[in-house]
RNA sequence: GGCUCCAUGGUCAAGCGGUUAAGACAUCGCCCUUUCACGGCGGUAACACGGGUUCAAAUCCCGUUGGAGUCACCA
């Protein structure tokens, strides 16, 4: 069996959509899996949709996300040129496809924008629903016509030409046999106006001659990979293994689009995602492992990854679940990475001196996405507004009375020790617990709600006074005797 | 609308003719605990429907219904 090759084919014109990420991830789990080569290829036939800026996004995020590739513009692996533009310089689209018109698989078609629009029209229905095919308008123009046309630089296309009867069938790894009426096939266009190759040709040109093996695509493509399969035919080369996964969809069970807020990379890096989650849960998307788990890094998937598990029903991106994937790799996160992530954001709430890193360390185990933190510290750098309400917790026997209470015998002890440590904090406490035989929480507490004026907090009482430290923690203290008083 | 694909809990999904129909997220309850979270334990919840085939169907076939995708000189 010949090496594999795979690719992942982009095409430069804003950023990363989550499913375009899952067949990168696929082409090279496929690849890596058996040892093959992963290559990227730059697919920019489309002049007017270019964004530049689009090319580091794919760069970034591939490099972000550790889908690295053997072959591509910046790795010539002998199969170059590896961007769509630069092939095109040697005028090799138009060659293949000057070589089809010969063949009689496609022809020129000089039809005017304008004539195209009509037919459309005039075939629309009421509703305007049906969108009519191509009419093999131009397939009638003698030799001479089409001689005579081009002589006079009048702007043409090249399209297929396909059957108008008969079926053709293809195969995909995931779907079977596919089998469709060839009248249905639209004669799709080749070279454009222009001279760029459209995708689907420079698609399957490109393709053989980089000598792909298996290509991974959305199944939004599936209706056209016949028109694929009869180029393939045509050119009387090889059909890769076609590998359609099923759509991503959003909580509508619509494809995932910019406005779900979570269908590009970038959105759910901007929302505190790892690489690694995003990674890990756009795998697990239309298709899953043999054993029961679902925790796996890029090279564990790189191991178990096999393409026949990939599903065929679409799967819907659940925000929820993968903010629960996110909170699981961040808890084993070891703590310096932890950091690198989490102390720039705990510097956008905490202004005063404290330490951060012990604040991070108590915040690790509580959030599922990084921006979770801001909301959770919020009361360090400043002592909030709250309801005296908040002392009474009837599982702890609180109330406002026997809180003020614990506050004011405490005050004096707490005025008194020197060791704002944890450890002195809390057998400080302890002591004055045993002493009155009291169950922890009547006293941990009231004091827990004076520190931080809030119903939850990470870490306890004793956690927060330290990094508060002692003058900072009287003074709340203080505040909620002075607040129980007034009551 | 034509064509194509799909159909197991709210979601991701295992299952590939014989199972008490896994597991995970979410949800609910309990335990742990100074709150929340973490962790532990447990509960609720699914084979869309109708026909076949078969001793036996979530699994195979047909139909119905439902959903999605696609129908560009975009990819």
């Amino acid at each position: 069996m010949s090496k594999i090759r795979t690719r992942f084919a982009p095409s430069p014109t804003g950023k990363m959509h989550v499913g375009n990420l899952r067949t990168a991830l696929y082409e090279y789990l496929i690849a890596k899996h058996e040892n093959g080569t992963f290559v990227l290829r730059i697919e920019d036939t489309d002049q007017e949709r270019f964004v530049p800026e689009a090319l580091d996004i794919i760069y970034n995020t591939m490099k972000l996300t550790g889908l690295n590739h053997d072959e591509g513009p910046d790795k010539d692996g002998g199969y170059g040129p590896y961007v769509q533009s630069e092939r095109m310089k040697s005028g090799m689209y138009l060659k293949y496809a000057k070589e089809l018109v010969e063949k009689g698989e496609a022809y020129y078609c000089f039809c005017t924008k304008e004539r195209l629009e009509n037919l459309r029209a005039s075939s629309t229905t009421e509703d305007g629903k049906e969108i009519a095919k191509y009419d093999k308008h131009c397939l009638g123009l003698s030799k001479e016509e089409v001689e005579a046309n081009l002589k006079a630089g009048v702007p043409y296309v090249i399209r297929q030409n396909n059957p108008e009867s008969g079926t053709t069938t293809f195969h995909d790894a995931i779907y079977g046999d596919i089998t469709v009426e060839n009248e249905e096939l639209d004669d799709m266009v080749l070279i454009k106006a222009d001279g760029y190759p459209t995708y689907n040709f420079a698609n399957v040109v490109d393709d053989h001659l980089m000598g792909i093996t298996h290509v991974v695509r959305g199944n939004e493509y599936l209706s056209s990979a016949p028109k694929y399969n009869r180029l393939y035919e045509a050119f009387g080369w090889e059909v890769p293994e076609y590998v359609h996964c099923p759509i991503i969809t959003d909580e509508n069970h619509k494809k995932l689009a910019k406005r779900s807020g979570h269908a590009s990379v970038e959105d759910l890096l901007e929302q505190g995602f790892l690489p690694e989650t995003i990674v890990n849960f756009v795998a697990l998307l239309g298709w899953s492992p043999s054993e029961d788990r679902e925790i796996y890094s890029l090279k564990e998937l790189e191991e178990v990854f096999d393409y026949h598990h990939i599903s065929k029903s679409p799967a819907v991106f659940d925000i929820t679940k993968a903010k629960w994937m996110n909170g699981e790799y961040i808890k084993a996160m070891d703590m310096e990475s932890f950091l690198e992530y989490a102390i720039p954001i705990i510097r956008e709430v905490v202004a005063k001196d404290y330490d951060l890193e012990k604040i991070a360390g108590l915040v690790k185990t509580r959030i599922e996405v990084f921006p979770d933190i801001k909301e959770k510290i919020d009361f360090f750098d400043e002592l909030p507004e709250y309801d005296i309400a908040m002392y009474t917790h009837k599982k702890m026997k609180t109330d406002s009375e026997n809180s003020l209470e614990v506050l004011k015998e405490m005050l004096p002890l707490l005025e008194a020790q020197e060791d704002y440590s944890i450890a002195g904090i809390e057998a400080l406490c302890k002591e004055y617990i045993a002493k009155k035989e009291l169950k922890n929480g009547r006293v941990l507490w009231p004091l827990r709600t004076a520190v931080s004026g809030k119903q939850m907090t990470p870490g306890g009482a004793y956690e927060i006074m330290e990094i508060l430290g002692k003058e900072e923690s009287l003074a709340r203290i203080r505040k909620g005797i002075e607040l129980l008083e007034n009551a």
